[in-house]
DNA sequence: GCCGTTTTCGGCCCGACTGTTTTCAGTCG
């Protein structure tokens, strides 16, 4: 079954061979439809059963009727037909860092060098010495390519994170008032993987920037230094792109480095309609500079409002900022809650007090710690007495401006959480195939747990699906966030398209460096998600979970809100305040 | 190959860095 990523992996390989073959536009093309596929929240084959292939920004009649060959055969006779034209090889070689096209083709044409091994014989036997273009040090850095691994995969958000913002914080260390570093990229734009890291800053003096940043203790290598950005590796192979800008234009370069790239090229292809020009430096009428210091400002030049960087993938933002309809995103402030917590086994009264400490600082009403249900290993968690001790009576006893703290049980069947009358609020771990059971659940579920993102292998994708959709219909709510037990980015988009609810992670129960709570939020930011989306924006009274802005909700979530609540009626008081 | 509050044809973002060049091509962000 063809993934969504074989899929996109085979138009990139299309782009390539047109690239060698020397065609113009083409390559780009293709390139832009396997960008579009890389963020699809739903499998290829779903949009081609429903006929939407061609509602994919950059696919039009000619991929769609290759994609749906694709799908059907898997085979594609338009790229067989470019593969007994061009070696793979050639492909491989266009591939290593510094090499393009036009440097692969020369090598295939004119020197029959068909692989990087061949490429590697062909430069220690000194055949490329002396061609037009080719001199000493060029072919210094071909020797390199050839040699050095295949460009390192991308990493997953969470591990680059802490070492970006270690690496902006210490070079915020040095900037006086005025100057300003900020982790741009995909990484601002929170997409699940990254390539590298981008780092701005807005300063006047990018040479004293640079040689404190190439002389970092975890530099291993300086790619390339120029007079405005540098790209270093760091130790584990980490890239990171360095950019200096004049505060002046820090607004500006700050659109350009936060990208996407297809973002950066409608809003310049927009401005380029008005007469204007936008590029890192500001947005100009002519010779004369209109905007650059604010993002704001660079937005607002060509008529736009200003875009949450969670948003700028060019699905459809540009056009909704012309009408000033871009959503008002879900954001730190709006969080009441949390109900994911977990303690470790290990973990002491402190412990416990230090992240009801941060749940303080995050001003969270109310924290649920999971204590009770199956684990791991199916046994209730465990925790040392004395925290027990003090998380009953944290429980009992609210201190003033403190969270409250309500105790939850994680099962694996629905019966096994209905019997369970000592938890304040129940957790239904995604294993196997949702439970079959009538649209009423008992009181106090609040939850789906353990569902990552969506399975590429399609009876596990289906599975997937038909979790989301219960906790829709249930108004259960599923955690968004980095890893394998939680909703990426897409898998959101997927939950509020079947009208569900997201949880957002604040992290309050991690230490200060763990990354998982902005992350959490930029996930469901990403899925364009607003405050009534995400469950745990509403606040728990004593009664009932109240929303205040619910205007907007959809008929389907107020009636499954309607549902839990009727089914609440005569239960016990504790688990009747969650409902 | 895609796309359209100027286009169904004719455009397709804009600039930095490197190596090699004596004015620019190639690659990359
Ligand atoms: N205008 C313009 N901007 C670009 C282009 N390529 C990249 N950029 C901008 C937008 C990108 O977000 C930013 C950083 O480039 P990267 O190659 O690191 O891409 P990005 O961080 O988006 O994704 P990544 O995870 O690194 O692959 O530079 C381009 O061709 N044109
Ligand atoms: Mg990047
Ligand atoms: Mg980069």
């Amino acid at each position: 079954m063809a993934s969504n990523a074989d899929a996109a992996e085979l138009l990139r390989l299309i782009a390539d061979l047109l690239d060698l073959r020397g065609e113009r536009f083409k390559p780009e093309a293709y390139r832009r439809a396997a960008r579009s596929i890389d963020t699809l929240p739903e499998p290829l084959a779903k949009y081609a059963e429903r006929g939407e292939l061609r509602a994919i920004p950059g696919i039009g009649e000619a991929i769609s009727a290759k994609l749906t060959e694709y799908l059907k055969t898997g085979r594609l006779g338009y790229l067989d037909r470019l593969q007994t034209e061009i070696p793979a090889g050639v492909v491989q070689i266009m591939r290593l860092p510094g090499i393009g096209p036009k440097t692969a083709r020369r090598f295939w044409v004119e020197f029959h060098v068909e692989s990087p091994a061949a490429l590697r014989k062909a430069i220690d036997a000194g055949r490329l010495s002396g061609a037009r273009g080719f001199g000493e040090r060029r072919i210094a850095q071909f020797r390199e390519a050839a040699g050095a691994r295949p460009a390192g995969a991308r990493i997953p958000i969470a591990e680059a994170w802490p070492r970006a913002q270690r690496l902006a914080a210490s070079i915020r260390q040095h900037l006086t008032g005025g100057e300003r570093a900020e982790v741009a990229g995909s990484l601002r734009r929170c997409r699940e993987t990254v390539g590298d890291v981008d780092l701005l800053v807005g300063s006047r003096r990018s040479s004293e920037i640079f040689d404190r940043v190439a002389n970092g203790s975890d530099v291993l290598e300086v790619l390339l230094s120029g007079d405005t950005k540098m790209t270093i590796v760091l130790e584990g192979g980490l890239q990171v792109d360095v950019r200096v800008v004049d505060p002046d234009s820090f607004g500006a370069a700050l659109v350009y480095f936060t990208g996407s790239k297809d973002h950066n090229v409608r809003l310049r292809t927009l401005a380029k309609d008005l007469g204007l020009k936008i590029n890192e430096y500001g947005v100009y009428r002519g010779e004369r500079v209109i905007a650059g210091r604010s993002e704001y400002d660079v937005y607002d030049a060509v008529g736009l409002s200003w875009i949450p960087p969670e948003m700028r993938e060019d699905r459809g933002e540009i056009d909704l900022a012309a009408t000033d309809s871009v959503p008002t995103l879900v954001e730190l402030a709006d969080l009441k809650g949390d109900l994911h917590g977990r303690l470790s086994p290990d973990a002491s009264p402190d412990d416990l007090d230090r992240a009801l400490a941060e749940a303080r600082r995050l001003r969270l009403d109310y924290v649920g710690i999971l204590v009770h249900g199956t684990d791991d290993d199916g046994h209730r968690a465990a925790l040392p007495a004395e925290t027990w001790q003090r998380l009953a009576v944290r429980r009992e006893r609210r201190r003033p401006g403190e969270a409250a703290v309500l105790l939850g049980g994680e099962f694996t069947s629905l019966a096994s959480g209905d019997a369970d009358r000592e938890v304040d609020f129940r957790v239904l771990r995604a294993q196997g195939s949702p439970p079959v059971t009538a649209d009423c659940l008992g009181p106090g579920w609040r939850l789906v747990s353990h569902l990552g993102p969506a399975p590429a292998e399609a009876t596990e994708r289906e599975r997937w699906g038909a979790w989301l959709a219960f906790a829709a219909a249930h108004g259960l709510s599923v955690e968004v966030g980095p890893g394998p037990e939680r909703l990426d980015s897409e898998g959101a988009r997927e939950l509020l398209r079947l009208r569900g609810t997201l949880h957002v992670v604040t992290g309050f129960d991690r230490t200060p460096e763990d990354p998982i709570g902005p992350i959490s939020l930029g996930f469901a930011r990403r899925a364009w998600a607003r405050a009534t989306d995400v469950q745990n924006t509403r606040r728990v009274t004593g009664g009932e979970a109240s929303s205040p802005d619910r205007g907007d909700q959809d008929a389907t979530m107020r009636s499954s809100a309607r549902r839990a609540r009727s089914a609440t009626s005569g239960r016990t008081s504790i688990t009747k305040r969650f409902s």
